[in-house]
DNA sequence: TAGCCGTTGGACCGGTCGGTCCAACAAAGA
DNA sequence: TCTTTGTTGGACCGACCGGTCCAACGGCTA
């Protein structure tokens, strides 16, 4: 099918999807959205599972492209700290203003439920948690990241702390201006630090 | 009613709420759990969203009377972090085991979407918001708590690590004896107050 | 012009949902 | 015994769901 429609019907199902998560999500109302008759959707798609799995894919390999992570092994030394934050400070600007990132971040971590229902979707997150892990591990072979809590636990915080941010930035974004911000993430940033760091800086 | 079957009505709802969120749980398996008939139901509760009320005011009140939170004034002075950590052993061994606790708390921060629906949710969610709120400006103000950061923004913080914890912590609970169990716990709660302490410990 | 084929609209399917309705039942007061 | 009152089972409603199916359409080659 032409890709600006593809294109269309990506976007539609992403924001609903991250509107409503997979199960609540309503097939029909993707397709009323861009227009594509039932029939349609059916015979280049074939299922509500496919166009999940198809909107996971194509954002994350954009994601991918976008963000280009760091191999974790290049991370270590006295530097950790800062390549962290040059990176996330890169994937950061990388995601400035556009909404499709931010539909695609609902997907991957709010609806909870349907990380089962989608191979596509577990293959991310194992990815990512594989990276995460990684770059933790890393972390702790060079003295960055304290040890007295099991890794798997650091990642899940560490995730649930930007997820955090992410969500009280999103609300209270148009309070700041472009200086507070940037303080902001700057405030963030030391704290997810704090929260890993060992006692010594 | 019968206290005893509407005790059971309320766990059985208790527990589909907290599995498949607001919207995605099924008043019918609800009333199949515990064997009630859909008259009997609209006739002594009246709808969905009034079973969920119920549910959410029954158990906050029920919480409420075994934590017995302090008030935020008394955690004042150079012992704050003390007293905060005596109520949170104290609230974790009064939640021990009951299963009930674990559901509720799964209906207060898991579905994330159903905060709009309940009137009653939304009253719980923000009293226990403004009960933090004044607990971390209790801790400002005699220097237990760092100001870096939003206030608001902090609390979210505090609830998502919480959160990400009793999560962890659910899912390898079994790896654990009991003197592991009781370093994590330490670890863990070291690590909130990490998040929040200023530098100066 | 005829036939082909990828594409499309839209009726339709079985199922589940929350919610309504009414006849039947049991207990109790007369 | 008759009636009233509170309670119950279960048929039923319209809406929406994901998914199927087929007739019809439009651009192609011959």
């Amino acid at each position: 099918m032409e890709p600006q429609r593809y294109r269309q019907l990506l976007a539609a199902a992403a924001s609903e999807f991250a509107a409503h998560g997979f199960e609540q999500a309503s097939l029909n109302a993707v397709i009323r959205a861009c227009g594509m008759s039932k029939s349609s959707f059916y015979h280049y798609v074939g299922s509500k599972e496919a166009l999940f799995d198809r909107v996971v894919e194509e954002a994350a390999t954009e994601l991918a492209r976008d963000l280009n992570a760091p191999d974790p092994e290049t991370l270590a030394g006295p530097d950790f700290w800062d390549r962290i934050e040059a990176f996330v400070a890169a994937a950061l600007a990388a995601a400035k203003g556009k909404d499709w990132y931010a539909d695609l971040g609902r997907i991957f971590y709010l609806p909870g439920l349907s990380a089962e229902q989608s191979a596509a979707l577990q293959r991310v997150l194992a990815g990512v948690a594989d990276w995460l892990g990684r770059v933790l591990a890393v972390g702790r072979a060079c003295g960055a990241v304290r040890d007295d809590l099991p890794a798997s636990l650091q990642a899940e915080l560490v995730f649930a702390v930007l997820q955090a941010m992410d969500r009280w930035s999103l609300h209270h974004m148009r309070d700041f201006d472009d200086k507070a911000l940037a303080e902001l993430t700057r405030s963030q940033f030391a704290a997810l630090r704090r929260l890993l760091s060992p006692n010594t800086p």
